[in-house]
Parts: C-alpha cells; sequence; structure tokens
DNA sequence: AAAATAATTGTACGATGTACAATTTATTTG
DNA sequence: CAAATAAATTGTACATCGTACAATTATTTT
C-alpha cells in the first residue's frame, strides 16, 4: 500500500511537499482500489486514506463527492477505444469490430466498473464525441442516413454496453464459493421434463451461459459467444442497410 | 404513507397482530419505495420504517440483507415477460420480438431497478429457467444446435437485457435539471470542423440518442430506435442460421 | 503590504448495514 | 399436557460512510 507519510500541519501545505494531491492522481488511485476490492467496497475514506488525505480534501478537487469519482473512474474505460481512422475508411464493418474487441478488451482490464457504464448516463465530452463522431462515419458509410442513421447509432451503443456489462456482472458480494456451489447444484440438477432443452444442452450451457452460469466474465470469459453476437449485429446492420438506406 | 401502527411488545407477535411481516410483501414495498425515491434513495431502514418494523426485523425474513431484497426485486421484473406459447410454434422471430417488447414494458414501470438487471447475475431458479428454456426452444426452432445455440443464446439474453438497461440508466443523482441544461448547451454548441457528422445530425440526435442526451429513458423513451435494435438482431440471427445451422 | 484565492486539516452530524442479545408467542415433542 | 424447541419480533450497539462547514496555512494577485 502506497501510504504517503504523515503531514500534521494545517493548511495549504508548501510548494513541494509530498501531498500531491491532484484530480488525475485521485481518479487513478481510485480505480486501483476498485479493481483490488471492488465497488461495492469502494469508499471516499478509504480513497482519502490511501492518499494519506483527509477524506474532506477530495472534495476540494472534485466538487461532485462520491458521484463524480466514480464518473470519473468510468469515464477512464473509454481511453484509446476508438479504433485508429486507417482501419475503417471504406470498411465500416471491421471498423466497428474493432471497437466491440478494443472496448471489450479495455473493460476487461478492469471488470469490477463494469456496473458504472452499463447503468450510467456518464459522459465526458471530448473522448465521448469522437466516439461519436466516429460511429457516424462508419455508420454513414454503411449506407445509414437520416432517421435510420440515428437508429442503427443507438443499436450500435446499446450493443457495444450491454454484452460487456451483463458478462462482466459480480456475483454475490461475499459468499461467492458457497454460493457459487450451491447454484451449481441447482442447475445441474434441473428437472428434464419441465426444461428438456436445458436439460438436453446442459454440459454446453452450465457456467458459459448467462443466467445459468455461477461465475462473472472476469474469471470465465465468454468470449467465444461474444463474437458471434458483435456478427450477429453487423450482419443485422448490414442487411437493413440494404432494405431502405 | 402506510405507516403501520405502533405496537410496543417485545417477541413474536400474537397470531392475527398486524405485523404481517412477509417475505412477499417485503420486497413488494421496497419496490414501491424505490419506485418512488430511486435505487440510491433506497436504505433497509426506510423499507423497515415503511412496514412500521423494526430494521433488523427484516434479517428474518431475508437472511442476505440489503443485496437479498435488491436481489429479490430485480428478479420481479422477469414476472410475466416470457410470452404465452402459442405465439411461438413455429414463428421464433415473432416469439423472440414479443419477449423483447414485453421485457421493456416491464421495466418501464420500474425503470429504478434497471441498474440491477444490467449489472448483477441475479438468478431465481423458477421463473427464470422457463426463460432459458422457452429462448432455446425458439433458437432451436430457428435453427440453432450444439455449439452455435449457446452463441444465439448469450446474444438473445444480452441483446434483451442491454438496450434496456442503457435506455433507462440513471443520470446525475441530484442536480437534475442544472446538469441537463449545461450539457445540452455543451451538445448544442459542438465544434462543427471536429465533429461534422455530430454537427450535420445534431437535431436528429440530440436528447434522443445515448451519450449525446441529457434526459433518461424513463422521461424521454427511445422506443424507435429500440423496435431497430431488435429487428436488427433477429435479422443477424436469422441471416447466421441459415450460414451453417 | 494587503487582499484574495488555493489547498489542506479538523470537527461534527445524521444515516446506514448489520451483528447480537433479549423477549415473546407458536409449534412440536415426549 | 408439560417441556422443549422453533419462529418472529423488539431493542441495543457499533463501525463506517458521505459530506457540510469552519479553521488554518501557503501562494498568487492586486
Amino acid at each position: 500500500m502506497p501510504e504517503a507519510e504523515q503531514r500534521k500541519r494545517r493548511g495549504r501545505p508548501k510548494r513541494d511537499e509530498v501531498v500531491a494531491l491532484d484530480r488525475a492522481q485521485i481518479v487513478a488511485e481510485a480505480l486501483r482500489l476498485i479493481d483490488e476490492r471492488g465497488l461495492e467496497g469502494f469508499s471516499l475514506r478509504e480513497l482519502a486514506r490511501a492518499l494519506g488525505v483527509f477524506p474532506t480534501a477530495l472534495y476540494w478537487h472534485m466538487p461532485g463527492g462520491r458521484n463524480a469519482v466514480l464518473g470519473a473512474v468510468a469515464a477512464t474505460a473509454f481511453t484509446d477505444v476508438v479504433p485508429p481512422a486507417e482501419d475503417a475508411v471504406d470498411d465500416w464493418e471491421s471498423w466497428v469490430r474493432a471497437l466491440f474487441t478494443r472496448y471489450r478488451d479495455s473493460l476487461r482490464k478492469h471488470p469490477n466498473i463494469a456496473p458504472l457504464l452499463g447503468a450510467q448516463i456518464v459522459s465526458n465530452t471530448g473522448v465521448d464525441m469522437e466516439l461519436v463522431e466516429r460511429i457516424l462515419a462508419a455508420l454513414e458509410s454503411a449506407g445509414f442516413g437520416g432517421e435510420r442513421l440515428v437508429d442503427a447509432y443507438n443499436t450500435v451503443v446499446a450493443g457495444l454496453l450491454g454484452y460487456v456489462t451483463l458478462e462482466l456482472a459480480p456475483g454475490p458480494a461475499e459468499d461467492a464459493s458457497e454460493w457459487a456451489s450451491a447454484f451449481e447444484a441447482e442447475i445441474r440438477g434441473v428437472d428434464a421434463s419441465r426444461f428438456p432443452r436445458l436439460s438436453r444442452n446442459l454440459d454446453a450451457l452450465a457456467n458459459r451461459a448467462f443466467i445459468v452460469r455461477w461465475q462473472g466474465g472476469a474469471e470465465k470469459p465468454m468470449t467465444h459467444s461474444f463474437d458471434f453476437y458483435v456478427e450477429t449485429i453487423i450482419t443485422g446492420l448490414r442487411a437493413l442497410s440494404r432494405k431502405i438506406g
């Protein structure tokens, strides 16, 4: 733990004192703590403790308090997800594919913040607007325009966040392994007469499909289905772009 | 407020006393409170207050505490979403379409619980297994089997939750209208040279598309795009089901 | 030199989740 | 039918949390 040394004096610190409190550093440390102990276990006070600072000092740099910190942390997930331009130009499909996988790769490095993204209108105008612009570019080159462009755009954004948010969703908080084995037993012993298809495909589905899994995507990735999901969306968009344009 | 009258006596209540504490009632009241004051404002103590009961009494019926209550509340969103059988049989596409719209309609009645669903491995074996079974049935009748069935299933489930979770996501907690107008101004004044396409389509996009909206889906539904999104997924699945089977 | 502003320490408060003991009623058992 | 056990609550207690606000000190501007 990178505890900063104590500093008893009150008031504004001298120029070269070790406080080094700074918006970027607060966000970075917050992300580190969330990576380490999860979203549920995150608190402003622990963040302050880790930074060697009083909790209320954080409010100077982040006037929004807790929510502001979490918002800023969430925003970091979008850095570097927008694929470089050269991949796009005349192949919107592979650009969209690249976007999806880059976003997923980015979140897989910090799976604990996934709930923040799928469930918050977080926006940090700048990075985000770049993302919007580039999605629009891809979809225009796919032939969408006007009202359909809006629909296609919303489809891409929802698709972008949807799968990954769910894949990386956290299970029950503390009783993890106990709950997991109990749930596994329940799944394994599912009534074959009431649920014949589930029962027949159980080996293929158990712990490898939503609702019937007992591990989160951080421990047990669902990559193959993700690729299929992306192809589904791209294929659907391609078909619909031809239908009316 | 349906405050229950006071009852001073300690210990187990007599048979016909008005305490009426019961798992189902706890969950129902919790949902009502969340509908009313939002997820952020929900607390076990207020729930207990609303039920006219000590906070710790809730632990008797819900051993998991807060998380257990929220899990149970989340599960209610899935009641009655599975479309009746007769709609399906030999038309898997309209069955899936019905599933998507029913789920969305269900959540739109309780938009505040949306974050719970997109972000938690909540499962209540029974209702859920029925859902799983029926999705599998639809996809088998669409021609999916084996490994592809798993992928298609995961695609449907992720698609089912993804859009709605994002659409109904809550904005910033308290400073709502202030933030909204500030954000609107920022969007309206976006740099046309850096973001030409966004700028060109601004009227169509502003407050009607993800990332560039300042109202949640509870206040401003995004229905048209949702329909397009559903068609995208169904069309994609149809095409991919023919490709290999 | 004085005033304003920046950046922190410190204090304080109400609220929260939950562990645990005490108490009372209902049910089961011998 | 008495005694034991289980069911369902009240009541107490505690650590923790977010944040409003005052006090303090250093830097920058006037």
